[in-house]
DNA sequence: CAGTCGTGGGA
DNA sequence: TTCCCAAGACT
């Protein structure tokens, strides 16, 4: 670490952070949760903007804090609701622990976000970049927020060549900001550094030449800003098979069923669905008896009408959607439901099983399509 | 540390 | 098409 930060000693701390949040004050983009410094919407924000574009979470932003204004009307919310409202930004555990540290906030810190790093570090979902955020975007203390944008302006201008995929290297970013941040303005500071990274210092050709710290730039020097960061890539994902099934009764009503409350879209709803390795790919029996094995559904298959691709950070779904008819009733139990088209729409479901709703919608109340 | 956990957009 | 990515946290 000691020598990954050598440039360091080297920077006019003063006029870097000069630079930095003159140029910030003039080029900030105006942005839904820049227009005060409410410590829940600041949150609130920086929890959607977790590995998510500004352009994705700005409607997202909009209608969340309309329809949960503040932490009370998060904390009493069903979580049915927040994960609905969430539907579509993915990783959606997220939502679910902001709704859990929302609700300790509320209860054991009367509705205000704590201002002290140990306080607000044992929050579900808050890490070290998130801390960083809150402390310094909204109360104004000096604190790192070290996320992507700051490790590659940071890799650029000190020159370092550690790899930021590694978890043990935002510590090295981390010492760097706690020298170079500036105590008047903590707040601008943190957010100029993530601009910059968004705007000028971009992953992929960088506009060196309207950067306002570029005289401060030792990878600008020394010619090396495209050849920094440097990140080891992801591996590719896995392949899963699976087969998911419309499942109606006779008044065109479909089954959804609820996924557990951990792991991979937890809480999230979905079209019953069995994973099949290839040999019995499209076996409609061996289909029917796993439905009746994992879910305890009785049906009677009907045909493939649609393959759908889905790809995750990790792994990737091949989906053969079927239509099936429904065998007399469901179980009663809290994970299935059996809904019409118009009810459908409270649930939240990932993206998809979205697609799979079009399927059901678009042949609804077509009781005599399945043959 | 390395794997898990989503999605849509751009090169 | 394929790849990488975008304001990370948790286990």
């Amino acid at each position: 670490m000691t020598d990954s930060l050598k440039n360091l000693a080297s920077i006019d701390k003063d006029a870097f952070s000069h630079d930095l949040i003159s140029w910030f004050t003039e080029e900030q983009r105006e942005l839904p949760w820049r227009k005060d410094q409410d410590p829940y919407k600041v949150w609130v924000s920086e929890i959607m903007l977790q590995q998510t574009r500004v352009d994705t979470v700005i409607p997202y932003f909009n209608r969340f804090i309309e329809q949960f204004p503040t932490i009370q009307d998060l904390a009493q919310a069903e979580e049915e609701k927040v994960l609905k409202a969430w539907e579509g930004l993915g990783y959606y555990s997220r939502v679910r622990n902001l709704q859990s540290a929302v609700r300790e906030v509320h209860e054991k810190y009367g509705g205000t976000v704590p201002a002290t790093k140990e306080a607000i570090s044992t929050l579900k979902g808050v890490g070290p970049y998130t801390v960083g955020a809150i402390l310094s975007i909204a109360y104004g203390i000096p604190e790192p927020a070290v996320d992507g944008n700051v490790m590659r302006v940071i890799s650029r201008i000190l020159s370092i060549w550690d790899d930021i995929a590694k978890a043990s290297t935002r510590k090295i970013f981390e010492e760097a900001i706690r020298t170079l941040i500036s105590e008047e303005n903590p707040s601008y500071f943190n957010q100029a550094l993530m601009e910059l990274g968004a705007l000028i210092c971009t992953p992929t050709s960088p506009s060196c030449l309207l950067c306002p710290v570029r005289e401060h730039c030792h990878g600008f020097h020394e010619g090396v800003e495209n050849e920094l960061p440097i990140k080891t890539k992801a591996k590719k994902q896995r392949l899963v098979h699976l087969a998911a099934v419309i499942i109606r009764d006779d008044e065109g009503n479909t089954v959804i069923h609820k996924r557990p409350s951990e792991g991979l879209l937890a809480n999230m709803w979905e079209f019953p669905n069995v994973e099949i390795s290839l040999p019995f790919y499209r076996d409609k029996g061996y289909i029917e008896s796993l439905l009746l094995e994992q879910f305890g559904i009785k049906v009677k298959m009907a045909q493939a009408i649609s393959r759908i691709e889905h790809v995750f950070s990790h792994l990737k779904w091949d989906i053969q959607v079927f239509e099936g008819k429904l065998q007399g009733p469901i179980e009663e139990v809290e994970d299935l439901r059996l809904v019409s088209p118009i009810e459908i729409d409270e649930f939240p479901f990932p993206v998809s099983h979205q697609k799979i709703i079009q399927h059901y919608k678009k042949v609804e109340g077509d009781v005599t399509h399945d043959e």
